[in-house]
DNA sequence: ACTTGCCTTGACCTCGGCGTCAACGTTTAC
DNA sequence: GTAAACGTTGACGCCGAGGTCAAGGCAAGT
């Protein structure tokens, strides 16, 4: 199947495939007037590439998985370096939602106290902040 | 004071000065050699940016809180489109950590599973996603 | 006079993940 | 035969918030 027919089956674009070419994830076929051809492993290794995409892993993290599944594994997460992958985006992720945790304490906290301001701009003065 | 001075009091960089006043942020006064000079007024607008990235709030976000300011008010906050970006910035931040905490969910679920699948290939098999 | 250290503007670089265009070759339908 | 609709590579654009030169102007100490 040719790049573009493939591009739309697996729900993503012709330029997508060609980058993730040129990072090194796929090694496309190519057909004898030059072409791309993508098959079914093609097919599944993209899937695993937008799938987690989806859950937040950057190109670079779904490489392990890639690997995985091209040295012959069912799963791109059957290998350790896949879990490793998992558990450093975790931890990441983990902390990610700390932060914002804290940061919307903080908005909530700034809207509150401007707002009360708003309402009643003397009785608020000197205990903000 | 001068431009480096300044940034290093109110910690930043002198290049991040340039570029805000770049943006319309702040507007700096020249001494005759063409140098910017900053005052008391400018520590107050460029603490007020700094503090509002700190909490995730992009520097065009940050537009209302200074305009606020320099049109006399004591606090950024203390004008309507100011409390419109407190209140967008917090939705906002809600939603992403709604997605994140999905996200975490989901990551978690891949790892115990493929954990799980690691330590005992065999009685894990059907019943995975 | 000379060096050092500040300042000025302008312009390009960074990062991720492609989108978009240019200029050209191939296949396919009419 | 020819035009539409594919394909190819290469190169530039985008987003935010500045970093990092480069080339030159000023001020101050020795």
């Amino acid at each position: 199947m040719r790049i573009g027919e493939f591009a739309q089956r697996v729900g993503t674009t012709s330029r997508a495939l060609r980058f993730y070419e040129s990072q090194g994830l796929l090694t496309a076929h190519r057909s004898a007037n030059g072409y791309r051809e993508y098959d079914e492993q093609d097919f599944r290794l993209v899937t695993e590439i937008l799938t987690l995409q989806a859950v937040g892993l950057s190109l670079d993290d779904t490489r392990p998985f890639v690997e995985c599944l091209r040295a012959g594994y069912d799963r791109g997460d059957s290998c350790a370096d896949s879990i490793e992958v998992y558990e450093r985006k975790l931890a990441e992720v983990d902390e990610l939602v700390d932060r914002l945790n804290a940061v919307r304490a903080s908005l909530r906290a700034k809207l509150a106290t401007a707002l009360a301001r708003h309402l009643d701009p003397c009785t608020v003065k000197s205990e903000e902040f």
